[in-house]
RNA sequence: GGGCGGGUAGCUCAGCGGUAGAGCGCUGGCCUUACAAGCCGGAUGUCGCAGGUUCAAGCCCUGUCCCGCCCA
């Protein structure tokens, strides 16, 4: 066996054990129609093709590889399902910014040539992701990745559209849609994020069409946040019950720029009296209040703008100008009208395209939608009646309120990167759906030339049959039978509406059944002080940078591409106070330290504020896992393992079984709860405060100056602990949890790779009251007598000599405990075991650990004056827990009322406090000793 | 405006009915033969505010103030 280095080295071992897992094939999902093992499938949200790995990804691969590897473990047939999806409008404009270097537009290539384009580029550079997300140890079924533009999930998108269109769930229609003018591409109400903005409420005034002059009303004033859309008004409403305005019912209005008249309307929907003037100008094709308004009012509809942003030939002589330029020239026309009436400063909601942060426009247009009422009613009933389990659950009630007031979907887009729509326009007007690439003639008028509509399909709506698209659908194949429902589906909360919810809609329509069990939502990454990563900000981490460690400069760099290194560093140091002491850039911490830093947080926050400093700390834990194996080794070389635990003799031994079988069940329980962050600390509780400080120190006095038996049983426990504690770890912490497995003695039935090997239980343990007390004791004795010493600073290396005092079963237990109590205080000769009372030795200092008396010899070693505030200071804090304790039990309804229980281990308690006090006041009246 | 979270040690967070926890930071002592990425110790909290329920409340209820996110 190879020598270990004194430190871990993830850089050395990750990619190694990478590549034995691949070509072992472990993590493939099996299809054997012989395999009788259950399934547990994930299906990976797959991530955007264009996309590289962000902090978000990793903790979406961490929490399900854990999830997965703890199911294998289990022994499941476990399908991890990746693959990626081919993200419309975000790819198309990769593209597109590529031709455009070369001085060409896709209109130049044409569409055949232009997708031909995109699919090299695919090839070249897209999903680059799925490679690292090996960095990442993800254990998915990589030879099963599918891309959503593959021939069959191409063919299952167009069986899902024509199979929706002939069920009458899929129509086309003329609506109020969102345009973004830069993408030149219908966007769904999904993809339109709305962000609060600083504006104006600009007032002006319509002229009143034969104006009555006597009465002295000649105008009508109207509030808006945007002016440059009178040029499509149609009506300008107030409110029925306004009387400031009752005159003008009916009256018409003159428009100030085009040649129209335009009707005062009353509309007690749309008008809020007290809000602007009272009277609000209706443009019913740019403004989805001021739609339904002009549908109930029968108005029309005049659209002002062209695909490109720009405002067409309705809007006269502001024709061609942009929104932006057009909204400036209006209000110079109508100040030099003197219709301007002022304005003052409004904060609005402006909607702005997710993909480019365009400002999205309304308008009218003929789009593809989704009828969606009749697919959420049973969407929501699979989730009401527990069909599909949403965990965390509060974010139930979100997906509740989501889909109980859905809207239609909106899902044809201009694009040409995509699913193209299987609809047919025959010059006779019909539109035929067909499941046929190249129908002969239209079924109408038979005689008709036939035009394929260009319009391509919302990329979530191939995601949203993901779950079954990628297992065979519309086949009946092995893989769909086995696999489909999902186990479970984790993902980010942001995505509940885009991605969860519609594939509840879809998997329930086509496959007649939930698409998953459960629903596992996690967090946000975000930076340290709470803000969301992004690019502006410059706080992005490349995960990889974190694994594979990397200097400040290069980590900015990325972060705020093109911006000067010192101002990218200072919004990053101050994105990352914990970098302040760290030096030069991130060491390689590694992905197993990432992974159990990601694993950490609750999954009900919303909010992860990834703090390096954290890694830091379980990169550390790590370090410990690995030197706690390299101290094992050779005390273990040879033992031999069986299936079940040892059955060992010595307190110590069995102390540690039963504090392993609670550990590797909190851990297997919380998995599957989906609390790792639980799960994950009660193994390096374990590990660090358990394992390491007292066993492995107990080990050591016994491998010194054991009896064979001794040692036999304390090697084969030692051993067994931690093979168990490294299989239990394996989830969290794939690399070195394989690395060190490999090197430990194991039982022979466990197979090549650990991450097939069991995943212990609490029978791999052995839980057992009395020794977890017994051994409490001891320990709390040992803690005692250290706090001694290092409180009077007494030299690590130097022997004292101890007492302790206890009575009956304590005193023989102590006793059989001599050996381990001299090592780990460091005595002079072994510690004298004596009943309580008597009078004490001559300067020894005394304090006490439970019922044991601690008496330690501190002569010429310790300053008296020191010895005497220690005491008092610990009196002091005994004496606030028995004021505390005397008032409760001095309340006669807490004797009486609360649980007797409860009221006995107060009592127990007070009685303990007490004689530990009077133990402390004999030993304050020997501190003149010391001197 | 509606909904959902959150406000606990200097920082990041866990705990959600029986006398306040972790990591980091701070601090004293140690290069003790697995680990200085470490060891042995220590200090630190009117658990946002105000009421209420209870023998007992960060934990349940009501109100209130901040901070986030989602939806209109």
């Amino acid at each position: 066996m190879t020598e270990l280095p004194k430190a871990y080295e993830p850089a050395d071992v990750e990619p190694r054990w990478y590549e034995f897992w691949q070509s072992e094939g472990v993590f493939r999902a099996s299809v054997d129609p012989n395999d009788q093992r259950p399934a547990y499938v994930i299906a990976l949200p797959p991530p955007n093709v264009t996309g590289s790995l962000h902090m978000g990804h990793a903790l979406m691969g961490t929490l399900e590889d854990a999830l997965i590897r703890h199911q294998r473990m289990l022994g499941k047939n476990t399908l991890w399902q990746p693959g990626i999806d081919h993200a419309g409008i975000a790819t198309q404009t990769v593209v597109e910014r590529q031709l455009r270097r070369e001085n060409l537009s896709r209109h130049d290539l044409g569409r055949e040539k232009f997708v031909e384009r995109i699919w090299e580029w695919k090839e070249q550079s897209g999903g680059r992701i799925a490679e690292q997300m090996r960095a990442l140890g993800c254990s998915a079924d990589w030879e099963r990745t599918k891309f959503t533009m593959d021939p069959e999930l191409s063919r299952a998108v167009k069986e899902s559209f024509v199979r929706l269109y002939e069920d009458g769930l899929i129509y086309r229609a003329t609506r109020l849609i969102n345009w973004c003018s830069d993408c030149r591409t219908a966007l769904s109400d999904l993809e339109v994020e709305n962000e609060e903005a600083q504006g104006e409420l600009y007032e002006f005034a319509y002229p009143v069409a034969d104006a009555d002059a006597g009465a002295g009303v000649t105008e009508l004033v109207v509030a808006t946040t945007r002016p440059e859309t009178m040029l499509g008004d149609t009506a300008v409403a107030v409110h029925p019950d306004d009387p400031r305005y009752r005159h003008l019912h009916g009256k018409q209005l003159k428009h100030p720029f085009v040649d129209r008249l335009i009707p005062v309307i009353t509309d007690a929907i749309l008008v809020d009296m007290a809000f602007g003037t009272g009277a609000v100008k209706v443009t019913p094709a740019h403004d989805f209040n001021d739609f339904a308004t002009g549908k109930r009012h029968g108005l029309a509809e005049i659209n002002i703008l062209n695909l490109d942003g720009t405002v067409n030939a309705e809007g006269a002589t502001f024709q061609g100008q942009t929104v932006k330029q057009a909204r400036k020239a209006v209000k110079a026309a109508l100040a030099e009208k003197g219709l301007e009436r002022g304005s003052k400063p409004h904060a609005l909601m402006l909607p702005r395209c997710q993909r480019c942060n365009t400002v999205v426009e309304p308008m009218v247009s003929t789009q593809w939608f989704v009828k969606m009422q009749p697919l959420a009613e049973p969407a929501i009933l699979a989730v009401k009646g527990g069909r599909t389990q949403i965990v965390p659950e509060e974010w139930a009630k979100t997906y509740f309120h989501w889909l109980e007031n859905i809207q239609d979907w909106c899902i044809s887009r201009q694009l040409w990167w995509g699913h193209q729509i299987p609809a047919f326009h025959c010059s006779c007007g019909e539109v035929i759906v067909t499941r046929d690439e190249h129908p002969s003639a239209c079924p109408k008028c038979k005689a008709g030339t036939l035009t394929r509509d260009p319009d391509v399909l919302d990329t979530w709506f191939s995601s949203a049959l993901w779950p079954f698209s990628t297992l065979g659908w519309p086949d009946d194949t092995v893989a769909l039978r086995r696999f489909y429902p999902s186990s479970d589906m984790e993902t980010g909360y942001d995505i509940l509406f885009f991605w969860v919810a519609r594939m509840m809609m879809m998997g329930l329509y086509f496959m007649k059944d939930v698409p998953f069990r459960r629903v596992l939502l996690h967090g946000l990454v975000v930076d340290e002080t709470g803000d969301k990563m992004s690019k502006v900000k410059g706080n992005t981490i490349d995960p990889l940078d974190l694994i594979h460690g990397a200097s400040f400069e290069t980590v900015v760099q990325k972060a705020l591409p093109g911006a000067p290194v010192a101002e990218a560093l200072s919004k990053f140091r101050r994105a990352y106070p914990s970098t302040a002491q760290m030096g030069q850039g991130f060491p390689a911490y590694g992905t197993d330290a990432l992974r159990l830093t990601l694993c950490s947080y609750s999954p009900q926050a919303k909010r992860i504020a990834l703090s390096p400093k954290r890694i830091e700390g379980y990169r550390n834990f790590c370090n410990k896992l690995y030197n706690a194996t390299r101290f094992s080794l050779p005390n273990i070389e040879g033992v031999v393992l069986t299936d079940a635990p040892p059955e060992p003799k010595l307190l110590m031994n069995r102390w540690i079984l039963s504090r392993l079988a609670g550990a590797v069940a909190a851990s297997s329980e919380s998995i599957v709860g989906f609390r790792l962050d639980e799960g994950a600390s009660a193994l390096y509780r374990f590990v660090w405060d358990e394992l390491c400080p007292s066993y492995l120190e107990a080990c050591k006095p016994v491998f010194q100056a054991g009896s064979p038996d001794e040692q036999a049983e304390t090697r084969q426990t030692l051993a067994h602990s931690i093979e168990t504690v490294l299989r239990a770890l394996h989830p969290y912490a794939p690399f070195i949890t394989e690395e060190l497995w490999q090197r430990v003695p194991k039982p022979a039935s466990r197979p090549k790779s650990i991450a097939l090997a069991p995943y212990p239980s609490a029978s791999d343990g052995r839980p057992d009251a009395d020794a977890e007390r017994d051994f409490g004791a001891v320990i709390g004795a040992i803690g005692a007598a250290r706090v001694v010493r290092s409180e009077h600073e007494v030299h690590p290396g130097a022997q004292i000599p101890l007492h302790l005092r206890a009575s009956g079963s304590l005193a023989r237990l102590l006793e059989s405990e001599q050996r381990l109590i001299s090592f780990l205080v460091k005595t002079e000769g072994a510690p004298v075991i004596e009943p309580p009372g008597g009078p004490r030795p001559k300067g020894h200092v005394l304090t006490v650990a439970g019922d044991v008396e601690v008496l330690v010899g501190l002569v010429g070693l310790v300053d008296a004056a020191h010895e005497g505030d220690r005491i008092q200071r610990s009196i002091k804090k005994i004496d606030k827990d028995i004021e505390s304790l005397e008032k409760r039990l001095a309340n006669k309804s807490f004797v009486d009322k609360a649980p007797p229980e409860v009221v006995a281990e107060a009592q127990e308690q007070l009685d303990g406090l007490r004689r530990q006090k009077a133990r402390l006041e004999e030993g304050r009246s020997l501190v003149d000793e010391l001197k």
